[in-house]
Order: structure tokens, then C-alpha cells, then sequence
RNA sequence: CGGGGCGUAGCGCAGCUUGGUUUAGCGCGCCUGCCUUGGGAGCAGGAGGUCGCCGGUUCAAAUCCGGCCGCCCCGACCA
């Protein structure tokens, strides 16, 4: 490809509205350009890099024997409503209605397209385990879309969806999706680490998110440091061992006192002269229409995830100000578990050894203080509901956990029956039964992996792209185009490489040198090969590796070659 | 949806507080010519604007007021 012909609008300047680097290398290598809040059009270059994660990504599905489909954007409300989906999904499912005036959707992941596509016509255990996956835009209607295509309204990504005959089965598919998903970004040369997840209202059990390591990721992973143990999961899901402290005093009297307008836990102790860690917070939740009292230690934060799940619930969210004063009894700010009456109490596990702790004392005003466990009240749900911290100890090993920042690139789930029993999707076992499917989905975020690939491989000045996602290997840099010893050279190395199957790039256009190797450099091809009167004159180019900025003087008459070998060498 | 901010040439911005001396300016980019050619050169000339939209105030509005639209940032969501 000639430079002059690309279309490759470069730009000096950061956009204005650009937060992160890739948001900003993307569009000032004239990778892509904004269209809307969260909708971008793909430039040729931008194009190319996304084709090539998209191909690295169809290998690796092919070869776990998963078969390629296309679904359409567009799906019927009916097939939402079957799964119940059309309610619980809530603003981020996009929905609108044909000229008839029908509901539909523009679908933001595929279970219920791609479970009615199976429901037919496999019928026999004999067709098991079948994968099938597609490569799609989704949408989903973000509430604040940010930082460019990392966090887009409409986005490219692959979802395979697995249906098994049993358990077994689907742990076997899931094995090999966790497989394929490794290979992926190990070939697109990303630092990644899977990490347990929360499955959200996706639905389903186990599941694991792929994270590549970054420090503008918005997602934090909690890890054990502990090589062995190598626990790791997100804050959403991750467990610890909380140490607690003071369970040697003797219970004292239960007591009320005074806090005249201390709402906060950090109001009460400066008040009361006491830790955070000496309090029981109480919040109150709706959860799928029933009110709950969630408590955690004072200075912890709940968990929504976590208390989600411990409640089975779909749909959770903070109970609003009047629920609380008619319940407690209170204004916000005072409630307390002791005598809370009504109201589904969940205790954090850390709650229960507490000893003389405090809490709202469900009247305006006051709280309860030598509050204890059992003897004042119980939970009637105990579990883990505590958010994780940095320093807490590994559930599994004891070692004391730490915490990164990381970009969600890809998740799999184990999904179990949930839709193939709303949908009736079922076939006939060995024993002769009818059986709901055993279903996995699988999803990886095309777009947002190349922008944390550039997140992960950038400089001040640009790009550096791993070699398997380039969009070019070799960009071949002539210095003066009017110049007809050097333009002669570069277009023999040019189509010299282009015969060897090399994806080259030729910068013809009629620009200084400067510009040129600051553009180059932007966009981030791996090998750069120089060539100007200068080397001309000893007989020699240049070739030049982006990422070290290592330089080698190669011969005219073997250049081809020579930067086969360095080609080689990069990768 | 709550809070904050922005909308002026292709891009990045100034001007707005205190309306008219601004024919609306600057940098980058773009076009023509000369010159130059190993890290975003120089000189000369030039093109390019419904100042987001609608309405109001005024002799006069980019500037003041109201409404609307779009965009960005901070919070509650997620591949």
C-alpha cells in the first residue's frame, strides 16, 4: 500500500474530547473518528488492526471446533419477553419499534437469538456439545459511554454460545473456551490474566473475566501474591478472610446513647471516640420488591454483587429514604438491626464474631452501643457481602491479597439451563428424556482488545504495535521523493517485499523527513526501513525497530533479506 | 438521571465578564510559488465562518436573557 493512496488523516494535536491514550493515539493516527457519544466509524487503518484481532480470534474458535454464524443486530421483543430479559434488562437494552409499530431490539449479547436458532432443530444428545459463534456489533445504550471505543455504544465482539447435554460437558467446552481465550491474547500479545468474575444479569455460575493489565482499566482484580495460590478475581466477586479484632472483651450491657444528627459512620465514631471497625452498618435494599437489611462491618463497603447473589435476587438497589423512615422507624442515618422488624436481615460474615459493636438504634438520634450478636439480634442470611480490600488475607492460602487495575477484554460464563428451560429448548437424552440444554456463552470485546492493546504498547510519541495486530509490517520510508536514486531503491524494496508475501506500507507522499518519522512512529509499524542519500551513499538503508528504537545499516543489494531476518527477529 | 463545563474555519483555541474600534482573531492543517530535504523547516501570497439551533432584549448581539439540541467531565452501570 502507497501512503499517498491510505487514507491515513493524521493529526498533530490530542482531541479535545480524548481522556485516555488510546482514545487520543486512535484518532491522531487516524485510526478511527467519532461519530456520536460512543459511535465511531473504523478509518482503513483502524480497519485492518480490528480484522486482524477479529481473524486471531476465528482461529482460535475454529480450533476448538466452535462453528461460525451471523445473527442479525435487530431481534423481535418476543424472544426477550421469553426469557424475561425484556423487563430485568432495564435502560441499557436498546429498543424501538418498526413502522407496525412492534417492539424490537438491537441486541446487546444473543442467548435468546441463538437458543431459538438450536431449539429445533437439534433434537438428539447424538448433535452435542454444539458451539457456535458469531462475530457482531452489539449495542448497548451505556449510561455515560467513555474513553473512545473502550467503553462505546456500539461495539464489535465475538459471543459464542455452548449447548451441552449435561454439567460435564459444558465443563469440557468451558476448559477449551478458557483455552482459545488464553491463546488469543497471548497471540495478540497482550499481558492479560483471567480472574473469577460476577456474572451479573447474564445469569448463570462460574465465570471468569480476561483482564489485560492496565492502569486506566476501570475494572479492579484483586490477586494473591502467592505464585502457587495465584488467586484472582474481581473486586465484584473476590473473597477474603477479614481479620477482626477485640473478640476477647466480655459482652457488655446492651446500651442506648445519644448522637444527636450523626447520620455517617465517620460522624458516630468521632463522636462516640470509637473505630469505624467497632460499628455494624445497616442499608437498606430492594430487592426484587422485598425489602432487606444488609450488614457489614464500619468500615466496609457492601457488596451488590455479592449481596445479589446471596439473595438470588435479579433485581437489587439501595431502598429509597421514605422506605427507610416508614421501616425503621428513623431518619436515615439511624437504622440498626436490633428490633428491625419487616425487614430480611443479611449479616456479612465479619458481623457475627463482632463483639460490643454499634448501631443505629432505629430512632432518630440515637444509637445502640454493646450491640452483640445472637444476643440482640441475628441474621437471617449469613454470608459474604463485604466488598474486598488490598490487604485483606487469600481466602485460600492466607497470603495477604493486592490489588491491579485491568480492561475487561473477555468473559466466559457457565450459563447451566437458565435460558434453554425459559425457551424449552431441549433434546432427547441417551435415556430417551426430553432435557433442557446445558448452555455456555462466551464473549470477547473486539474493539475495546485493540484499544487495550495500544493501552498496554504506546510511547510519548505513539503507537507500537504488537506484531500480530499491525496493520503493516514494514513501512518503507524513502526521505526525498524527488530524489530518483532513493525513490528507485525503496520501490524495489517495496515490491521486493510485497513479493515475499509482506504486508508493507510506502510512504510516497512528498512531505519533509520529519513529518514523515513522527507519523511513522504515531502509527506504530514494527519495522521501519530508512532510505535516503545519506545511506545511499555507503550502499546501505536503514532498518528501524519501533519499539527499541534500535537501528541497523543493511546493504542495498540484500536489503530484502536482511529485513526478512530482522522481521523475524521481532516477532 | 443528578452535579460541573463546553459549543467560534478541517483540528486545537482566544474573543463573551463591561454589546459598537473586529471587515470575528491566533496556532496547526489546506492551496499557489520560491526555497529546503535523516526527526513535525523558512519566505511570500491565498482560500476557508449561517460564531450549535430557535426566539427575545436593543438603534446595534459571537457577546445580554429564555428555550431547545449536541458534546465532554465527575457520580450510580458494564464486553
Amino acid at each position: 500500500m502507497r501512503w499517498s493512496k491510505a487514507y491515513i488523516p493524521t493529526v498533530k494535536e490530542d482531541p479535545a474530547d480524548a481522556e485516555v491514550v488510546s482514545h487520543k493515539l486512535m484518532v491522531r493516527a487516524g485510526m478511527m473518528k467519532k461519530v456520536g457519544a460512543g459511535i465511531y466509524t473504523l478509518l482503513p487503518l483502524g480497519l485492518v488492526v480490528t480484522r486482524k484481532v477479529e481473524q486471531i480470534v476465528r482461529e482460535e474458535m475454529n480450533r476448538i471446533g466452535a462453528l461460525e454464524v451471523f445473527m442479525p443486530v435487530l431481534s423481535p421483543a418476543e424472544l426477550w419477553k421469553e426469557t424475561g430479559r425484556w423487563d430485568v434488562y432495564g435502560e441499557e437494552l436498546m429498543r424501538l419499534k418498526d413502522r407496525h409499530k412492534r417492539d424490537f431490539v438491537l441486541g446487546p449479547t444473543h442467548e435468546e437469538v441463538v437458543t431459538d436458532l438450536v431449539r429445533g432443530p437439534v433434537r438428539s444428545y447424538r448433535q452435542l456439545p454444539l458451539t457456535l459463534y458469531q462475530i457482531q456489533t452489539k449495542f448497548r445504550d451505556e449510561i455515560r459511554p467513555r474513553f473512545g471505543v473502550m467503553r462505546g455504544r456500539e461495539f464489535i465482539m465475538k459471543d459464542a454460545y455452548s449447548f451441552n447435554r449435561d454439567d460435564a460437558c459444558l465443563d469440557r467446552t468451558y476448559k477449551d473456551m478458557h483455552g482459545a481465550y488464553e491463546a488469543v491474547f497471548r497471540r495478540c500479545g497482550l499481558a492479560f490474566r483471567p480472574v473469577l468474575a460476577d456474572s451479573g444479569a447474564i445469569g448463570g455460575d462460574v465465570t471468569h473475566e480476561f483482564m489485560v493489565l492496565a492502569q486506566t482499566g476501570e475494572s479492579r482484580v484483586i490477586s494473591c501474591p502467592n505464585d502457587e495460590c495465584a488467586y484472582a478475581a474481581t473486586d465484584e466477586t473476590a473473597e477474603s478472610i477479614i481479620e477482626n479484632t477485640a473478640a476477647t472483651q466480655e459482652p457488655r450491657p446492651l446500651a442506648k446513647t445519644h448522637t444527636p444528627d450523626m447520620k455517617t459512620v465517620e460522624e458516630v465514631c468521632s463522636f462516640l471516640k470509637v473505630e469505624p471497625r467497632n460499628l455494624v452498618k445497616t442499608i437498606l435494599y430492594q430487592a426484587d420488591g422485598e425489602v432487606i437489611g444488609a450488614l457489614t462491618r464500619g468500615d466496609r463497603e457492601i457488596s451488590e454483587p455479592k449481596l445479589r447473589r446471596a439473595l438470588r435476587a435479579d433485581v437489587l438497589s439501595m431502598a429509597d429514604p421514605d422506605t427507610v423512615r416508614t421501616l425503621t422507624g428513623a431518619e436515615v442515618g439511624f437504622a440498626g438491626p436490633v428490633g428491625l422488624k419487616g425487614v430480611k436481615l443479611v449479616a456479612d460474615k465479619t458481623v457475627t464474631s463482632m463483639v460490643n459493636c454499634i448501631t443505629g438504634a432505629n430512632k432518630t438520634d440515637y444509637h445502640l452501643t454493646n450491640v452483640n450478636y445472637k444476643r440482640d439480634f441475628s441474621g437471617d442470611l449469613v454470608g459474604d457481602i463485604t466488598v474486598v480490600a488490598a490487604g485483606d488475607k487469600c481466602i485460600r492460602c492466607g497470603a495477604t491479597l493486592t490489588e491491579y487495575r485491568g480492561i475487561e477484554v473477555g468473559q466466559i460464563f457457565k450459563l447451566g439451563r437458565k435460558y434453554s428451560v425459559a425457551m424449552k429448548a431441549t433434546f432427547i437424552d441417551e435415556q430417551g428424556n426430553e432435557t433442557p440444554f446445558t448452555m455456555g456463552c462466551y464473549g470477547i470485546g473486539i474493539t475495546r482488545t485493540v484499544a487495550a492493546a495500544i493501552e498496554q504498547n504506546h510511547d510519548g510519541n505513539g503507537i507500537i504495535w504488537p506484531p500480530s495486530l499491525a496493520p503493516y509490517q514494514v513501512l518503507v520510508t524513502p526521505v526525498a521523493v524527488s530524489d530518483e536514486a532513493t525513490m528507485s531503491v525503496a520501490e524495489s524494496v517495496y515490491s521486493g517485499l510485497c513479493a515475499k508475501g509482506v504486508e508493507v506500507l510506502l510512504d510516497d507522499r512528498d512531505e519533509r523527513p520529519g513529518v514523515k518519522f513522527k507519523d511513522a512512529d504515531l502509527i506504530g509499524i514494527p519495522l521501519r526501513v530508512t532510505i535516503g542519500s545519506r545511506g545511499l551513499k555507503q550502499g546501505t538503508v536503514e532498518a528501524r525497530i519501533r519499539r527499541t528504537g534500535a537501528t541497523h545499516d543493511v546493504p542495498v543489494e540484500n536489503a530484502v533479506e536482511e529485513i526478512m531476518r530482522l522481521l523475524s527477529e521481532v516477532y
